[in-house]
DNA sequence: CGGGGAAACAATACGTCACA
DNA sequence: TGTGACGTATTGTTTCCCCG
């Protein structure tokens, strides 16, 4: 500690003082550690972080908010002040082609850095936000993959235990996410109308539906159950726990390695049935109440997969 | 609409523990 | 002592939602 403010200090001042500085400083008990300076980067990037907290952003938002600015102002060794709009650009173009990053990413980033540096105009500590002047990057839409038929029924066969299969069809006929299959309890689930209730993204609840093959397999697995857990999936070993959401994705991915289907997600399953269900021409509003979607261009995203069934609709309405 | 935030998803690595 | 099956942690990427 005294050797580096030593260092520091004859940095400073010159060499010649250098034995005189430990002496003076050999005569306090400096324990302190090495404190920021008044509006350093780290600072401001701090109460930046605490504001942010104030306001009730999530734990995950500041650690996000934390490790991308941080990242940014190592490798741009200025003053907060003195960071223009050019450093900024550079910064994300590089960042692009050094990690290859898509264009999301990139503006996720730039959103990051807009919310930072309007923070720090409003509070006054620079003049005017560099970001400003930086748009929001264009995002190229590219079209989703789905799941094939033969590769479902490859994914099916793969499947060799109860649980797997079950799994496996309960995310085919449902199309739920990850996130709302583990939270899923046995209660959920109403096998006489084949229906259950999940709770979604900003705890709402909704009705998805399940083929009988679904059922079938559902009956056979939970017949296979010696546990009390209420889950509706649980790990097939003590303590049978309630499966996690990597666990899942990792026995779905495991599955898509034995049946060699590439790019095997759970969420993969979701994309087919919205896909199907359009093409089969299911009215999107139908599609978005059973994904449970807000908002309906969400779902029509799912819509817009396959050019096939906007030919057929030509021909039914127009040609 | 677009900006901003939250959360889900993906990739990866690593830890643990039972069991052959 | 290696291996399979879960679990956990971390970091990066993508999706979803709300709101003005």
């Amino acid at each position: 500690m005294n050797t580096e403010l030593t260092n520091q200090l004859t940095e400073l001042v010159g060499d010649h003082f250098s034995d005189q500085i430990s002496e003076i400083l050999k005569k306090y008990d400096i324990t302190r550690k090495l404190l920021p300076s008044v509006n350093s980067n780290s600072k401001l990037l701090d109460s930046f972080l605490s504001a942010k907290k104030v306001e009730g952003k999530s734990v995950k938002t500041l650690k996000y908010y934390k490790s991308t600015l941080s990242k940014l102002l190592t490798t741009i060794k200025k003053t907060l002040k003195k960071i223009t709009t050019d450093d900024l650009r550079n910064y994300l173009s590089d960042f692009q082609s050094q990690k290859n990053s898509s264009n999301v990413t990139i503006d996720n980033i730039r959103r990051i850095f807009s919310s930072f540096f309007s923070w720090l105009e409003d509070e006054d500590f620079i003049v005017k936000s560099p970001v400003r002047r930086i748009h929001k990057v264009k995002t190229t839409k590219v079209v989703k993959e789905t799941l094939t038929d033969e590769e479902l029924e490859r994914l099916r066969e793969s499947a060799l235990s109860y649980r797997d299969r079950a799994i496996v069809e309960f995310l085919t006929s449902t199309g739920v996410r990850v996130g709302e299959i583990v939270n899923l309890n046995i209660d959920d689930i109403k096998l006489y109308d084949r229906s259950a209730i999940v709770l979604g993204k900003g705890s709402a609840e909704r009705e998805v539906y399940f083929d009988a093959r679904t059922k079938i397999h559902l009956q056979r697995y939970l017949s296979t159950r010696s546990d009390k857990n209420c889950a509706l999936f649980v790990a097939n070993k003590l303590p049978y726990n309630r499966l996690t959401i990597g666990t899942i994705e990792s026995i779905i991915k495991k599955l898509g390695k034995k049946s060699s289907v590439h790019h095997v997600h759970p969420h993969k399953f979701r994309r087919t049935l919205a896909t199907r269900a359009i093409d089969k021409g299911m009215p999107v509003e139908q599609v978005q109440k059973l994904l449970g979607h807000v908002r309906i261009d969400t779902t029509m995203h799912y819509a817009m997969v396959n050019q096939a069934n906007v030919k057929i609709s030509h021909r039914k309405y127009i040609g």
